[in-house]
RNA sequence: GCCGAAGUAGCUCAGGGGUAGAGCAACGCUCUCGUAAAGCGUAGGCCGGCGGUUCGAAUCCGCUCUUCGGCUCCA
């Protein structure tokens, strides 16, 4: 009867009739066995459900497995109550709180009572979730009545459920179970523990009950699964990876930065020589750039009258995130938190014609802000850090041509460092009070930064709630070199200083007008920018950001005035240039020179000053053989000149593109 | 700020109630050397800080500071 039949769209289009009520499992078997054996949960128009549900609707369908977010989450979720059950057996008393999956795995937060846990029980608990996985146990979904689910939990003693359950409506609330664990939990879940083959508790923190502050502080149990042990030995061998580039451990080895606890003070980095070339080749990169795009440059001093601040709105609004204010004279001054309101000021210093629109005002600005102690991390959350900034004040008309600007720009910078870029339209929510500003002119800025780039043809993806208090923004996030994201530029639309700060300009017809104003920052900050620029390269910068370029080796003593010659006549071409004159071995000379990670090594001796040759050893590579030293200077020229990325970045980037 | 872990030489780390240890780095001397570590020697530490227990503390206990991993926050 076709009254019976459901019709299923599976991604690539095609389209298969069902029998109404079938299961994700049997659509995934009438496919392939492979497809039904890997299956771990099913999506059905964007809702994600166990594979034993039946289906009642037609509509978009996807069979869930490893290889898919969805999957994975699933695969996550379920292993949390994994973790869970075997917190019951081994600890009796513990009460459980929630258990999501997350962007790497899962965790559970739990109320142990007095118990401490430390990370030296987690083997034990690992192993435990192992000997229950291996039992198969199934997962079964139990829809039970409101009355039920909280006569269980009151059973169990356990209020945070509790809580939970009397914020649900009857009728929606579902319990699952494996083996001995029942949880409330709205699923979905894989079909059984069996599927999990692998699993790696990872560190185990304090946690707020509902992230509040005032609520009890809960024990979190990290974890990661995967459905086989060689993926977990290869997530393991990543993160060894990663904690190998640790801008930290690196920053400290090339001489990047330094922090002085004791006499300087917490999330105040001191910039080494070495970092100082780094930055300034950043800042000197996106000067130029600025500079070709009409941008000018102004500087603005660290501190200001309180006033400013007042009257951009920032305090007290973000009073708990800045530093106190000082008392100066008969008036409060403040450290700068931001460098927009001096900018606004110096738009406001002189009437501005229509024609003179847009005016870009671009600053590397140091900024303070107090971060709380815990939080602060290396270079990349600090108490004293460089904006990248700069304000772009334009009318209505040019807005939506200034924001595809600045996207272009942004867009040129994180290509020079090889790095992909998702881009993330950030929207207000409902909640309208966190926000400034008129709502009309909200919607405008929203389909402005909306049609710039769909006119640019870019792929977004749209974020509510994400927006800063003044306006709409486009996030960057960008993937690096091994996979990690991190959230970088941002371009923002702002209604809302313009209106605090009066400012205007003279229109065509001889009013006065209010202009638009765009934040943007490549960047964001040059101290998180460094360090996710070391993390990326993993030390390995480009020849044209690499503080010292080419080390000069001269076999021994009595080529040290053809080194010499070399060496000036590379220092005249602006390279940074070393020559190791230490009475040393060859070996030692070029193993110390690679592990400081120097881009060019040149060996000179008798042949090569006979020759007027250098014998060439690029970092990582090796010996690349002899050349002529005019021949290698235009090479080595030509590599600073493109911003040539590093052969081991290109090659990774080649890889990912097949 | 809160929870957990850690602080021993410039770096990486061992030790552990009875005079503080190694490797690398530094410094000195010898070797003048051909593509990832020459040899010998010297110096270097209030075992993060304060207090307690003890005949005696780097070691045990308490507090504190700092760092790391989380939580919260991020204009």
């Amino acid at each position: 009867m076709p009254g019976n039949q459901i019709t299923l769209t599976f991604p690539d289009s095609s389209e298969k009739k069902f029998q109404k009520g079938i299961t994700g499992y049997q659509v995934a078997e009438s496919i392939s066995k492979g497809l039904a054996r890997n299956a771990l949960s099913v999506t059905i128009d964007g809702n994600v459900i166990d594979l034993d549900l039946p289906i009642q609707n037609g509509g978009e369908i996807e069979i869930n497995t490893w290889d898919s977010d969805d999957g994975q989450y699933t695969f996550w979720h379920s292993s949390a109550h994994l973790l869970a059950e075997a917190v019951q057996e081994l600890y009796p008393d513990a009460k459980f709180g929630i258990g999501p999956p997350i962007e790497n795995g899962f965790y559970y937060d739990i109320d142990f009572g007095e118990r401490k846990i430390s990370s030296e029980e987690l083997p034990e608990i690992e192993k435990k979730m192992i000997e229950l996985a291996r039992q198969k146990s199934r997962f079964i979904r139990k829809e039970v009545s409101k009355s039920e689910a909280l006569d269980f939990y009151r059973k169990k003693e356990n209020k945070y459920k509790v809580e939970l359950i009397e914020e649900l409506k009857d009728g929606e609330i579902t319990f699952y179970s494996q083996g001995e664990f029942t949880d409330l939990c709205m699923g979905p879940h894989v079909p059984d523990t069996g599927v999990i083959k692998a699993a790696k508790l990872t560190s185990v923190a304090g946690a707020y009950w509902r992230g509040d502050v005032k609520s009890k502080q809960l024990t979190r149990i990290y974890g990661i699964s995967f459905p086989k042990q060689k993926l977990l030995s290869e997530y393991l061998e990543q993160v060894e990876e990663a904690k190998k580039r640790d801008h930290k451990k690196l920053g400290k080895d090339l001489g990047i930065y330094l922090m002085d606890q004791q006499m300087v003070g917490s999330g105040l980095p001191l910039w080494l020589p070495n970092g100082t070339i780094i930055r300034r080749k950043l800042e000197e990169y996106l000067r130029q750039l600025q500079v070709e795009r009409g941008y000018q440059e102004v500087i603005t001093p660290h501190i200001a009258n309180i006033k400013l601040y007042e009257t951009s709105g920032h305090y007290p609004y973000y009073k708990d995130s800045q530093f106190n204010p000082m008392k100066v004279d008969d008036d409060e001054y403040m450290l700068k938190p931001m460098n927009c309101p001096h900018h606004h000021r110096i738009y406001d210093s002189q009437l501005r014609s229509y024609r003179e629109l847009p005016v870009r005002l671009a600053e590397f600005g140091t900024v303070y802000r107090y971060e709380q102690s815990g939080e602060l991390n290396g270079l990349s959350r600090v108490r004293g850090f460089t904006q990248d900034d700069a304000h772009i004040y334009c009318t209505h008309d040019q807005l939506k041509q200034e924001i595809k600007n600045t996207i272009e720009l942004t867009q040129i910078v994180f290509e020079t460092f090889g790095m992909p870029v998702d881009i993330r339209l950030s929207y207000r929510d409902e909640n309208e009070d966190k926000y400034g500003g008129k709502s009309e002119f909200w919607d405008r800025a929203q389909s402005e930064i909306r049609e710039a780039s769909d006119e640019m043809g870019l792929n977004y993806t749209i974020a509510r709630g994400e927006a800063s208090f003044y306006g709409p923004k486009i996030d960057f996030i960008i993937r690096d070199a091994i996979g990690r994201k991190w959230q970088l530029g941002t371009v923002q639309v702002d209604y809302v200083m313009p209106e605090r700060f009066d400012l205007t300009y003279v229109g065509a017809d001889n009013d006065k007008h209010r202009p638009v104003i765009i934040h943007r920052a490549p960047f964001g900050s040059m101290e998180r920018f460094v360090s996710i620029l070391i993390e990326h390269f993993a030390g390995d910068f480009p020849l044209w950001l690499t503080p010292l370029q080419i080390q000069l080796i001269p076999v021994s003593d009595d080529y040290l005035s053809y080194a010499r010659k070399c060496a000036k006549e590379l220092q005249n071409r602006g390279f940074r240039i070393d020559i190791d004159e230490r009475n040393e071995q060859v070996g030692a000379k070029i193993r110390d020179a690679e592990t400081t990670k120097i881009p060019y090594m040149l060996i000179v001796g008798e042949k090569e000053e006979n020759n007027n040759t250098v014998s060439v050893r690029r970092h990582k590579l090796g010996d690349i053989g002899t050349f002529p030293f005019s021949d290698f200077i235009s090479k080595v020229e030509q590599e600073a000149e493109n911003k040539d990325l590093p052969t081991e970045i290109l090659t990774e980037q080649t890889l990912n593109k097949n």
